[in-house]
Formats: C-alpha cells, sequence, structure tokens
DNA sequence: TCTGGGGTCCTAGGACCC
DNA sequence: TCTGGGGTCCTAGGACCC
C-alpha cells in the first residue's frame, strides 16, 4: 500500500487530499510514521522527528495515529488479497507476497492478476496500491519500490540482474546501517559489487550466515517460500514518554498500565504469554531488556503485573527513563487447559473475566485500575 | 526542537540433561 | 584426578523491517 496510514486518513477527512500530510507523533518526541507523496518533496520522510519534519515542510498536517483504524482496513485489504490465492504472506499491516503462480488460467499475464489486484483495493477501499511482479519474494519487492506510487512493476526474468546490479547496496532487504558500513569497507557501493566479490570476503566481515545469504541475494537468487501467515511470535506494547519517568513509584504505575494494554491485547488475540519481557531506555538511550519465562502461560493483568514486578527492580531507578515496555512471547492459544488456582488467585481471574467482558462491550478504556485514574485512564 | 511502536530473526553464553 | 558431546531452553542484546 502506498503511504497507507496516510491514505486512510484521507478516507475519513478527504480535505487531506492533495496536500502534504503525515502521520505521525504529536509530541515533543514525536517521529513520523507515514508522509504522503507531497510531504516527501519537502523531504519528509517516516522516522524523521516531527519537529524536523515541521521545519523542512512548514505546512505539514501531522494527523495523531489511530491504530487501531489501521489494523481494520488492513483486515479488508487482506481479505483481498485472499481472494486471489489463500498463499498470502504479510510483511506488516500494508505489505504482503502473494504467490500467483498458479493463476495462470484465470488471467492472462501475472501483470493483468497485479492489476486486478489493484483494482480490487481501489474499487473496495479507495485505496491506492502499487504492485511488484518478480520471479522471488526479493525482487518482488525490489519491484514494488519502483511501481510505486500507484503503478505496477514487472521484472522480466531476462532483465533481473542488470536491474539488480545497477541498484545502490541499501536497497538491498536486509542491509541496514551496520551491513553497509561494513561493506562499505569492502569497497562496496552497488548490489553489482557484491556480487563479484567472493563469498569468503563478505563473511569474513559479516559472519557465514548473513555473509552467504547477501551473496545469494546479489545473485538473484532467493529460494524462500511464500508462507502463509502463522500465529504471532510476540505481542508487546512500550511507550516514549514525553518527559523521562524517575523514581519506583512513578515508573511501577507506568508499568501497571503496560499490564492492562499488554492484558488486553493478548486477551484479543486469544493468546497467552509464557515469557514476559520489560524493556526499559535510559535518557541517554542505552536500552535494556529483562525478561523470564513460566511454567505456565499468563494473560491477565495482574499475574503480567507481578511476573514484571522482579524485572522493574532490575532496572537503574537512579537514571531517568524515556520509554518502558512490556512484552509477552512463548505465546500458547488461551484454550489451553488452565493453571490450578495455587494461591487463591480464582477470584482474580473472574474480576479480570469481567473486565475482559466489559472492554469488549464499551472499549478498551471503560474500565480501568484505580492507580492509573487521572493519568490517561478513563473513569466510568 | 534527537532519535516511535510493533514486530522478526540471529548470536552467544550458560544451565541443565542424557 | 584435569575435565566429552550433543541437544534444548533461557536470557540479553542487536540488526533490521515497516
Amino acid at each position: 500500500m502506498d503511504s497507507f496510514f496516510v491514505e486512510v486518513e484521507r478516507l475519513e477527512d478527504p480535505s487531506l487530499a492533495g496536500r502534504p500530510v503525515a502521520v505521525g507523533g504529536r509530541g515533543a518526541r514525536g517521529v513520523i510514521a507515514s508522509a504522503s507523496y507531497e510531504a516527501r518533496q519537502f523531504g519528509v520522510q517516516s522516522a524523521q522527528p516531527t519537529a524536523t519534519a515541521l521545519r523542512m515542510c512548514p505546512e505539514l498536517v501531522v494527523v495523531a495515529p489511530s491504530h487501531g483504524r489501521y489494523r481494520e482496513v488492513s483486515v479488508a485489504v487482506f481479505a483481498v488479497f485472499r481472494s486471489f490465492t489463500p498463499k498470502v504472506e504479510g510483511l506488516s499491516l500494508d505489505e504482503a507476497f502473494l504467490d500467483v503462480g498458479g493463476l495462470r488460467r484465470h488471467f492472462g499475464s501475472p501483470s493483468e492478476v497485479g492489476e486486478e489486484v489493484r483494482s480490487e483495493i481501489r474499487g473496495k477501499l479507495g485505496l491506492p496500491a502499487s504492485v511488484g511482479i518478480a520471479s522471488n519474494k526479493f525482487l518482488a519487492k525490489l519491484a514494488t519500490e519502483k511501481a510505486k506510487p500507484d503503478g505496477l512493476f514487472h521484472l522480466a526474468v531476462a532483465e533481473q540482474l542488470e536491474f539488480l546490479h545497477a541498484l545502490a547496496a541499501e536497497a538491498l532487504w536486509g542491509v541496514g546501517p551496520a551491513t553497509l558500513a561494513g561493506l562499505k569497507r569492502l569497497g562496496v557501493e552497488t548490489v553489482g559489487d557484491i556480487a563479484e566479490l567472493p563469498e569468503q570476503s563478505i563473511a569474513r566481515v559479516l559472519g557465514p550466515t548473513h555473509g552467504r545469504q547477501l551473496h545469494q541475494l546479489a545473485m538473484g537468487i532467493d529460494e524462500r517460500r511464500v508462507e502463509p501467515d502463522g500465529e504471532a511470535k510476540s505481542i508487546s506494547v512500550e511507550e516514549t514518554y514525553d518527559t523521562d519517568l524517575s523514581g519506583s513509584d512513578v515508573l511501577e504505575t507506568a508499568l501497571l498500565a503496560h499490564a492492562q494494554r499488554l492484558s488486553w491485547r493478548l486477551h484479543s488475540a486469544g493468546l497467552r504469554a509464557r515469557t514476559v519481557t520489560l524493556k526499559a531506555r535510559y535518557s541517554d538511550f542505552t536500552t535494556i531488556t529483562r525478561s523470564k519465562s513460566f511454567g505456565e502461560p499468563i494473560d491477565g493483568a495482574r499475574d503480567l503485573f507481578r511476573a514484571a514486578q522482579p524485572l522493574l527492580a532490575q532496572v537503574d531507578h537512579r537514571r531517568p527513563v524515556r520509554l518502558l515496555g512490556l512484552g509477552g512471547a512463548g505465546l500458547e492459544t488461551a484454550d489451553a487447559p488452565r493453571q490450578l488456582d495455587l494461591d487463591g488467585s480464582a477470584a482474580w481471574t473472574r474480576v479480570e473475566e469481567t473486565v475482559a467482558d466489559v472492554r469488549e462491550r464499551f472499549g478498551e478504556g471503560a474500565v480501568s485500575p484505580a492507580r492509573l485514574l487521572g493519568k490517561g485512564g478513563t473513569p466510568t
């Protein structure tokens, strides 16, 4: 999808059409999540601090993100994908691989399939989408970049290598700042340069696994299949605060809010977590994680809070904290057998079930622990 | 006007078990 | 007395992606 968050916002508010618009955090520490093409002309891009974006483009309209809405629209977009083939592998809310190798009978060419997908999304949802077509996943992804915005690009097999080798090395999927720095030390500028190097030279700098994979990609080889989406592996919530947190009380209250949100996310997904991970980022941006695994999976807010308290104790309370996060991994479906009531928690389980019922009917903010009221919790 | 939020995968050491 | 070999799980950190 092109500028997905921005385009969803334009559906809700048509006055945003044709203007430089970005979706992102509006606070002092906000960053841009999605920028319209009009905004990109000014240099606005995702991951950029909102303040910087506003300096580059003073007339920029910054809209606060509505993730719940994007998730809903994403479900509709994926339903369109699955109406073509069950072989759909999502990469994010707004991007997926479709293996359309078996659709030749119904469509004359891959490009016809691609145009049909785009037209369905435009017709049913009113959103622009771009399609890249190629012989494997990673080339298709590169082809999609070339298709944007609102277009289609079919990378023919005969032209693969010429197209690929002319690209800058950082265009490769999996080459970020750290990998790029290593490649530059080898004198690499383009993907073609990588292909010409012996695999061993790359492996010496990047390690055997990464080195081999990168070398293969540079030669246009990618054997990975399109794997239809499976269960999530982790679910987490985090928040960067406008002003740093300090002191045990403040941190613990923030943790309680996270436990509430995480519990709700797990409950909504029908999952429980066997491993709980606390994340803290200090004001100097150093980031630590502390985790603990349990024999029995949990999803209740009280259990998550209690599990995370000893982890919070491992955070240096003398240092200001700009971000606190809480996540669950080792996920199991919630219909697995329940743990026995060993500590008299059955009553609490009933409380939490009731809270979940209320939230299902009235929304996540309908119920909140008293300790959080007046701090973003909504009293009822 | 320093640097979001939610994910995946990989590495590496140590515990523990057979 | 001088310490195996393999497998799995746990924990912490880091790179990368959208």
